[in-house]
DNA sequence: GTCTATATTGAGATAGAC
DNA sequence: GTCTATCTCAATATAGAC
């Protein structure tokens, strides 16, 4: 029992490496050897912890889903009006990126790539759960009047998780300040680009 | 003249057929085999037409630049508010995104992957071109008291390009309707989703 | 558990016949 | 201008010694 998590080390290591490259070049384009130069190793000893290389991608993304769509779920509890909630999901959505920026960078990289094959198929499981999340919540923003009416749900939610899916491209804790960005999101969804009626 | 006209008809052609393929797997994921199969050629006839299969890349992508850089400039002309300007532009997006659908993908695909290599950086210098022209009317409007002066133009920019980075992956002209869309996608823009003070 | 050495495959590209 | 045939190289993966 010792040993195998002493095993299980190694494997975190390897798998934190690739992830960096994979989130930085993109699957494809990163080579088990890459790999074993970033953990010290050649490339042959890395399928001593891993069958394949598509293995090791599993081996990062596998446990992530249940993570984000526990975090989702957690911001679309029941508390506050229909646009708080949605201000905890774009918080949600920030602090994953930060927590797992790697994770979030290879989602969207991937998605219509390599997490096209069937054994990726849980990855837009995933998406789905939390597409149906952020539904419920401006529908119901929409029973209650706070959200406009003559909006299309699922055409808001793209539009949210498109501008969200280029997060990790240019977002920088060192020169952006996340709760300052995530106001200025949700006051742009929320009060739109044009100057109020009344000046 | 007559039959470098007719060489000139067989590259289109080619062009044309990779270009299909790199829209919708990626460049690194289509083979010069794949290419030839599609315009009945085996692949080492593509090189009578091509120096390699980045020159394909090159020869799909090379002249469009200049293109979508006239049609920006063309919405951004003289002409009615800032909002009716920007209104113009997400036309303009749109339009490209009709006209020009592979190249409009590629394009989104293979920001972060090919066009990294410095033989694409045109690509980022037309991005930039637009980018300012974006600006620009985003400004005047704030400065015309059309635009509420407490959002960051770049950042507005970013929101609305992120958004339509992803036109091609979900828009079909048979399903929606593109007045209908650019008219959702202006109110959601410009009057926020959230329901009207005054109810 | 890691290394040496190598098998295997797939892709881009070329030479020369037709 | 296209085909046949092939080269070359890079990448995943494996076998067996240490």
């Amino acid at each position: 029992m010792i040993k195998r998590k002493k095993t299980d080390e190694r494997r975190k290591q390897i798998a934190a490496a690739a992830g960096a490259l994979f989130a930085e070049r993109g699957v494809r384009d990163t080579t088990v050897r890459d790999i074993g130069d970033r953990v010290g190793l050649l490339s042959g000893s890395l399928y001593h912890h891993f069958k394949t290389k598509t293995d090791i991608v599993h081996g990062i993304m596998g446990g992530y889903g249940e993570d984000l769509v526990a975090r989702y779920e957690r911001a679309a509890l029941p508390g506050g009006t229909s646009i708080e909630k949605l201000r905890r999901l774009f918080h949600a959505c920030f602090e994953a990126n930060l927590e797992h920026p790697d994770e979030e960078a290879i989602l969207i990289r991937e998605l219509d790539n390599l997490f096209r094959e069937p054994e990726f198929s849980y990855v837009h499981e995933t998406l789905s759960k939390i597409e149906e999340i952020f539904v419920n919540v401006i529908e119901e923003g929409i029973r209650r009047r706070e959200i406009r009416a003559n909006i299309d749900p699922r055409f808001v939610y793209r539009m949210m998780m498109d501008v969200m899916g280029t997060v990790p491209r240019w977002y920088d804790p060192r020169t952006h300040h996340e709760a300052e960005i995530v106001d200025h999101w949700i006051e742009t969804f929320f009060q739109g680009i044009g100057a109020p009626i009344d000046v």
